[in-house]
RNA sequence: GCCCAGGUGGCGAAAUAGGUAGACGCGUUGGACUUAAAAUCCAAUUCCAGCAAUGGAGUAUCAGUUCGAUUCUGAUCCUGGGUACCA
């Protein structure tokens, strides 16, 4: 049962494609079980060893699931949009649309070629017209119900990329795609206001069948804290302001104030002989902000303003610093600060000679000199009538009395920041909006959607959208008003197009509306979505809260998109780095598809790697699925004459037909569960046992005595187990074997559970706890039947001799214990 | 610094409601077949000692709980991921 990879794959997927055999109608399915895989970007690389790690393994992945009876529906298309293909553009001058569109297709081919079961009728391309005029519709609706707002605002500019990023996009100071250092700049942008579903975001995780670091991720960076919000005052003006705590019981503590030097009140109060110390180290931060403020340094900078804040709880005077250490876009821009009880403040205060009050104590501890601030709770000193008090107690307490001096509240505040959605950048959905002078931003109409991205544009970054240079795109008339007016130049974040696809998958070629109720409430959620753990606080984060504004418009009944998440690992290089270009580390799978096949590098890939982990590439294994695959195909061969004969089999089984049973029902088992488990590597291991166990039973049994019957229905479900992670080469086997229909529409086997009790079983005997011996009982043996069995045994009587049995531990079906003492 | 994972043979990895560590595979070694090689088949393979039977050690390190710990508890070290003054 020699076979030509080449020549089966080719007839195989033909025939997948003229049986139409994964096809499936949304309309007509219930019951549905929605698989999806984070879809790729179209680059210039085309389908990288990572690629098929994710892609083909999942294939199979789905392929089970459809032979257990699901009904699933496993789109694919591209995000097409983006930064890769427009600085590909600009290098050699091919345009976007013509290279992606290249890539798409190429990419689409080799995913045929892999010979995945994807529902291919429902592809989609985020940069063709037929969906970003959605993009841009649920960008309107967005904006339409206030949740899209344009401000003035510092942002991160990448100089290399030439745009703006979003907090999500900045990875350690640098930017998350190129690498290159992220400098602050105050720009006009548009933001869409993810801030606003920050408790929903947040409370709902709990709701998700998630990997648990990838919850952990979300929640810190959606960053929920819980305090109070206390009202000072300038000493001697009219000026109050307010500051955030999570730490109100420390109020009496307060030696000093300080805001970020970046808020504009501190021009309000600070004094004539400070102005000018102030107005330089304002300027000092700016300079420090662009270079590295995010270094954090214990060497902490500021100045004096020269103006008082009133303690609210005890009239107290206490000057007001500014620093860089206070940011301003987190809480209100202006802290409290306990240099006692808070790390950083303490070095400020000591930087400055600012005066230290403990106000709290290890229970049961009298003050003493702080060499570090003490921020754990403990028992109230020096705050007046909460003295002794608990301080766990007290941040309630004193929080309902500001409230009732008017002078604070509890307050929440959250670290996640509103989504930034403008990019300076042509290859990307132009933003639906128009800037009248007298209208001010005006909704493009829905009716004249899609607003079309011009081709004819130079797209050299300049640091503004290049849209900008395109003066037929940018004259357009008010909708409103009807005067001359301007597009909005900016495109959105390609992230945009990947926060509502899921939604879009069933409704492909639905001309009429983004995604049509009736259908998206059937279709979603998403049963598994796999895709790689990097999009934790991006990709995952965004289309959560997308899909949140559709349901709470009214446009789909789910939450939450995507019921349950799986990442898979990565591949890396052989030298155990990310696979990149410029390391010169990458692998390309085309040359393995070529001379092994793709079925054995999907098998290799299943097996060589645990799933979720990953790994470095070593292809020394890929060999040996091979063999393996040879090896079947031998033992098909060989025992082709089986398969004529009925595969109902008596009861009337000899010691090695039960064994073989045992085997097979054993491995069906281990694959049945192991694989919805995305352990592909022990559902292999489990097969091969089987093949092992069967190659056994020929050796051992003479082939006149062998049982026909038992050796038909074996390797019958070994290829029908087989097929999911070898789809082309078990149809031809399934095939060859004179079987009529396709081997994917077989249904799994079902495990025997007769054929796994054992009469006799194996057991350990352990003397103080090593083991000693292997003994042989029936199943089910009593405690007495055991021990006797054990003491039989020389071996056993030999550490028995001179000692008594202090205790006998006997776990039924594994072993036997014995604790022994000198006599 | 903080948070979260993880550390098991020469290698990829298995096994955790506490119960025979190393399944399955790679590699290596020996053997069969062959004029020879490849392919295939058989056997061995955690380490140390021993011809062997066998004995001892062993799941990052050190303690602890237990008849019994890769699994539970505490401390330490290392690797990876996240985060970076969030008040």
């Amino acid at each position: 049962m020699a076979y030509n990879h080449h020549e089966i794959e080719e007839k195989w997927q033909k025939r997948w494609t003229e049986d139409s055999l994964f096809s499936v109608d949304v309309n007509k399915l219930d019951d549905k079980y929605y698989v999806l895989v984070m879809f790729p970007y179209p680059s210039g690389d085309k389908l990288h060893m990572g690629h098929w790690y994710q892609y083909g393994v999942m294939d199979t992945w789905t392929r089970y699931q459809r032979m257990n009876g699901k009904k699933v529906f496993f789109p694919m298309g591209f995000d097409a949009f983006g930064l890769p293909a427009e600085n590909f553009a600009i290098k050699h001058g091919i345009h976007p649309k013509e290279s992606t569109t290249k890539n798409a297709n190429y990419m689409m081919n080799q995913f045929k070629k892999m010979g995945v079961s994807y529902n291919f009728d429902y592809a989609l391309d985020t940069s063709k017209e037929d969906y970003y005029k959605w993009t841009q519709w649920v960008f309107l609706e967005l904006f339409k119900n206030g949740l899209a707002y344009k401000k003035e605002a510092p942002v991160n500019w990448c100089n290399s990329c030439q745009t703006v990023l979003a907090n999500e996009q900045v990875k350690d100071g640098a930017c998350e795609r190129c690498d290159s250092s992220v400098i602050q700049k105050n720009l006009n942008q548009w933001f869409l206001k993810i801030t606003e579903y920050a408790d929903k975001l947040l409370s709902n995780l709990d709701s998700l069948d998630w990997p648990h670091k990838t919850l952990a991720m979300q929640k810190h960076w959606i960053g929920k804290s819980t305090g109070t919000e206390i009202e000072f005052k300038v000493d001697k003006l009219d000026i109050d302001f307010k500051v955030f705590t999570t730490r109100p019981d420390t109020l009496h503590g307060c030696t000093y104030v300080t805001f970020a030097p970046e808020h504009p009140e501190v021009l309000n109060f600070v004094s004539d002989s400070q102005r000018e110390a102030v107005l330089d180290y304002i300027e000092q931060t700016k300079k420090v902000s662009e270079v590295d403020r995010l270094t954090v340094s214990d060497q902490k900078t500021g100045v004096f303003t020269g103006a008082y804040a009133i303690n609210p709880i005890n009239q107290e005077k206490v000057p007001i610093w500014i620093s860089d250490y206070v940011l301003f876009s987190y809480g209100t821009g202006a802290v409290m600060a306990v240099p006692a009880h808070d790390e950083r403040d303490f070095d400020f205060a000591n930087a400055f000679d600012l005066p230290i009050r403990q106000v709290i104590v290890k229970k049961g501890e009298s003050e003493g000199t702080l060499d570090k601030a003490f921020t754990d709770a403990g028992e109230m000193i020096h705050s007046k009538k909460y003295d002794g008090l608990s301080s766990l107690d007290v941040k309630k307490q004193i929080t309902d009395d500001l409230q009732a001096m008017n002078k604070g509240e509890a307050k929440v505040n959250f670290r996640l920041r509103d989504w930034l959605i403008s990019r300076q950048r042509y290859w990307g959905s132009p933003i639906p909006i128009i800037h009248c002078d007298d209208c001010g931003s005006v909704p493009v109409p829905e009716d004249q959607l899609p607003i079309t991205l011009p081709e004819n544009v130079e797209f050299k970054p300049m640091g503004e959208s290049p849209l900008k240079a395109c003066d037929s795109f940018m004259n357009v008339e008010c909708p409103q008003c009807k005067k001359p007016a301007l597009r909005e130049a900016d495109t959105l974040d390609t992230f945009m197009c990947s926060s509502w696809y899921y939604l879009r998958f069933p409704n492909v070629g639905n001309n009429d509306q983004a995604f049509e109720q009736g259908i998206t409430d059937k279709m979603m959620p998403v049963d598994k979505y796999v895709g790689g753990p990097e999009h934790a606080c991006m990709h995952l984060l965004y289309a959560r809260f997308v899909n949140m504004v559709m349901k709470d418009l009214g446009h789909t009944i789910h939450e939450e998109p995507f019921t349950s998440l799986t990442h898979q690992g990565m591949i890396l290089g052989s030298d155990g780095q990310k696979m990149s270009k410029s390391k010169g580390n990458s692998v390309s799978p085309d040359g393995y598809v070529e001379d092994y096949g793709s079925d054995i590098l999907r098998l290799y890939l299943c097996f060589g790697f645990s799933y979720v982990d990953g790994g470095p590439w070593d292809d020394s294994g890929i060999k040996s699925m091979s063999k393996f695959v040879d090896r079947v195909a031998r033992l098909l061969e060989d025992q082709k004459h089986v398969f004529g004969v009925s595969d109902a089999f008596g009861d009337d089984l000899n010691s090695d037909e039960k064994k073989l049973l045992f085997v097979y029902n054993n491995s069906l088992k281990g694959v049945t569960t192991d694989v919805v488990k995305f352990q592909f590597n022990t559902s292999i291991a489990r097969i091969m046992e089987l093949y092992n166990a069967v190659s056994d039973y020929l050796k051992a049994v003479d082939p006149d005595k062998q049982n026909q019957a038992v050796l038909s229905f074996v390797l019958k479900n070994l290829v029908v187990i087989l097929s999911p992670f070898l789809p082309h080469i078990c149809e031809e086997w399934w095939e060859t074997l004179g079987q009529s229909k396709s081997v994917s529409l077989e249904v799994w086997p079902e495990v025997n559970e007769k054929f796994l009790e054992l009469d006799e079983i194996q057991m350990a005997v352990m003397i103080n706890g090593k083991v000693r011996e292997q003994i042989k009982v029936a199943k089910d043996s009593d405690d007495d039947t055991v021990f006797a069995a054990a003491v039989k045994s020389t071996k056993v009587q030999g550490y028995l001799e001179g000692m008594n049995i202090v205790k006998k531990i006997h776990v039924k079906g594994k072993l036997l214990n014995l604790i022994l003492k000198k006599a």
